[in-house]
RNA sequence: GCCAAUUUAGCUCAGUUGGUAGAGCAUAUCACUCGUAAUGAUAAGGUCAUCGGUUCGAUUCCGAUAAUUGGCUCCA
């Protein structure tokens, strides 16, 4: 059991590294320098400008401090002691930052060595306690994160309870790094992006769109099965919508400016919303028609931030796997109960278990009436409940449109990420002045819920290629199967073998190529082909193949039935 | 958008302290017919991201632009 938690050591780190950094470069101002999930960071203000061999010296210094095991110095001090320090050292970031400090709250400054710090503690007792230390990049960030305040230089670095423990997770970080999708995109041929085309917006190969293809049928059907109806809307819509939806007052910035058609503004949809409550809008609706759940593919197009764009992951053009359900009041529990349960389903089938929903309430800015919110935030705690998940509660965090729900998957390396969201909107109704006919003939407000499962088929996609490490499951790869004939002798039995399979649905491949076997192995373990069927004198003389799984490796020799059907029961079964 | 770094062949990368470039893989051709992670030979392939400046001369130095990467911010 270690001496002391991961997060007083981290932060102990952080201090370690301020104090190298103050005797390297005697001009610098501090602001802070907080544990995080994966380590530590400092931010700093200073002329010199930081270099990544810098680092090294940096945590050079930081060895030699640790080496001379100095000791963490607690001292209690009053405000105005505090306040002639940190002005006389000329700390203005500090200042400010003591001045958070509320009336009342003692006051404690950490001394490492020379170096002396406005900090609320704990830390380990001396330099000596931080075994395993590693710095690991330079990075801006605005004082308190305001991009209106300067930019101050900040470095990341890692600690950890010892060296063992710390070499764990930079070897999770180097599969990490393996598992890419921006590297795997282009090795797999699945997707790229085109500088003459612009950033942010994605091709799709054809082996890409096979997979995708294969994920939106199972989602479609997986929908008409769950009681969802599909509709189709354009692409553009034009500026009343977009002034009725409310877009052009807050979401202006991120739409893409609007092309003039017959003395029109034409906006490209940023969302899909105010096409499908069009719909709905289209005639009079009667409260036994509710609920209604409809759902599309709807690509959309945000201008996301230049610096913000990364792989398939943030991308400017992308396709919401978005549902709206409109339903009446009394609908609204069980509702929102199967939405959560048909998520956990889909994500199950794609060979995720770990998930976690986090629930937002209600801010203090918001729109809606509060009867409603709470009819709403009530309905969206009895699913959590019912559907047995431990839930986190974020108090104020929703949206001021509506309470939600979202989903964290874990994926095969224990990353987490957010993907489904199930969002009440109380402000599109109202603006587009939604109503149905209730029981008793007159005009009611609908409830209406957005919701999404995979967030965008772009970024779960590069989820997915994360996930599986680019070998996908047998049921999406785009091919299943290659078959490897050793030497000319065995083409034609191999070629029969090929038509046969291909003509029982499977994706197969023929590598005739004039290749040694090793190299043809080689080529379909690199391409992550899931199953290898090698065919030589030995099977040709007994009508069979060699299997070697990617999975299993070698499973001996077996016929073509014996190889459909275990191929068959792994696609059926969504084997991962 | 902001801070920083990067951009050389289809890919992964060397390289030139300023005299227009090189490897491996991939590709093509030929030979080889091979038993579970690379058979060999030959050939082809580059306006060194783009535009401008300095210079006798720029891929190299300087500036701008674009894209990418790591962060910040953003993600009604």
């Amino acid at each position: 059991m270690a001496k002391f938690d991961l997060e007083t050591i981290r932060h102990s780190a952080a201090h370690l590294m301020a104090a190298a950094v103050q005797e390297l470069y005697q001009d610098v101002k501090f602001d802070i320098g907080p544990s995080t999930d994966d380590g530590f960071y400092y931010d700093f203000d200073m002329a010199h400008r930081l270099t990544p061999e810098d680092l090294e010296k940096i945590e050079e210094t930081m060895r030699t401090i640790v080496n001379k095991r100095l000791p963490f110095e607690r001292m209690e001090i009053s405000r105005e002691e505090a306040t002639a320090i940190l002005t006389e050292k000329g700390q203005t970031y500090k200042l400010e930052r003591l001045a958070d400090v509320p009336e009342g709250q003692t006051i404690t400054f950490y001394k490492l060595g020379d170096f002396c710090d406005l900090c609320r503690g704990p830390h380990v007792e001396n330099s000596g306690q931080i075994t395993a230390f590693k710095l690991l990049s330079i990075a801006g960030s605005y004082y308190r994160g305001d991009e209106k305040n300067p930019m101050l230089q900040r470095i990341y670095g890692t600690a950890f309870e010892d060296k063992k423990t710390m070499h764990d997770y930079f070897q999770m970080l180097e599969e990490a790094k393996k598992r890419d999708h921006r590297k795997l995109g282009k090795e797999l041929d699945l997707f790229s992006m085109s500088d003459m085309v612009g950033p942010g917006l994605v091709l799709w190969h054809p082996k890409g769109s096979f997979v995708r293809y294969t994920f939106e049928s199972y989602w479609r059907d997986a929908h008409y099965n769950n009681g969802y109806e599909m509709i189709f809307t354009p692409h553009i819509g034009r500026s009343t919508l977009w002034e009725t939806s409310g877009h052009l007052d807050f979401y202006k910035d991120s739409m893409y400016s609007p092309m003039e058609v017959d003395e029109q503004d034409y906006y490209v949809k940023p969302m899909n919303c105010p096409f499908h409550i069009e719909i709905y809008k289209s005639r009079l609706r009667s409260y036994r028609e509710l609920p209604l759940r409809w759902s599309e593919l709807g690509t959309v197009y945000r201008y996301e931030k230049s610096g913000t764009l990364h792989g398939l992951l943030r991308v400017r053009g992308f396709t919401q796997d978005d549902a709206h359900i409109i339903c009446t009041p009394e609908q609204i529990e069980s509702e929102i109960a199967e939405v959560l349960r048909f998520s956990l389903q889909v994500w199950k089938d794609f060979g995720f278990k770990d998930i976690k929903p986090y629930l937002s309430t209600r801010p203090a800015k918001a729109v809606g009436e509060p009867e409603r919110w709470e009819l709403a935030i009530k309905s969206l705690r009895k699913a959590v409940d019912e559907i047995g998940l431990e839930c986190e509660v974020d108090e104020g965090g929703g949206a001021f449109y509506g309470p939600k729900i979202d989903l964290k998957i874990k994926d095969a390396i224990g990353r987490e990420w957010q993907t489904s969201t199930i969002q009440f909107d109380f402000n599109l109704p109202e603006r587009f002045d939604m109503t149905y006919i209730g029981e008793d003939g007159r005009k009611h407000r609908p409830f209406m819920v957005h919701r999404a499962l995979l967030g965008s088929i772009e970024r779960f996609f590069g989820i997915l290629v994360e996930h599986y490490a680019g070998a996908f499951p047998l049921w999406l790869a785009p091919e299943q199967a290659r078959i490897m004939p050793i030497t000319d002798r065995q083409r034609d039995f191999a070629e029969q073998v090929y038509n046969d399979l291909k003509k029982r649905g499977f994706r197969v491949s023929l590598d005739d190529r004039s290749e040694s076997v090793n190299a043809k192995i080689k080529d379909a373990r690199n391409e992550r082909i899931q199953y290898m069927l090698v065919i030589g004198d030995r099977e040709v003389e007994n009508g069979t193949m060699a299997v070697r799984s990617r999975r299993e490796g070698q499973l001996g020799e077996m016929n073509i039935d014996q190889i459909a059907d275990k191929m068959r029961f792994e696609i059926d079964n969504k084997v991962c």
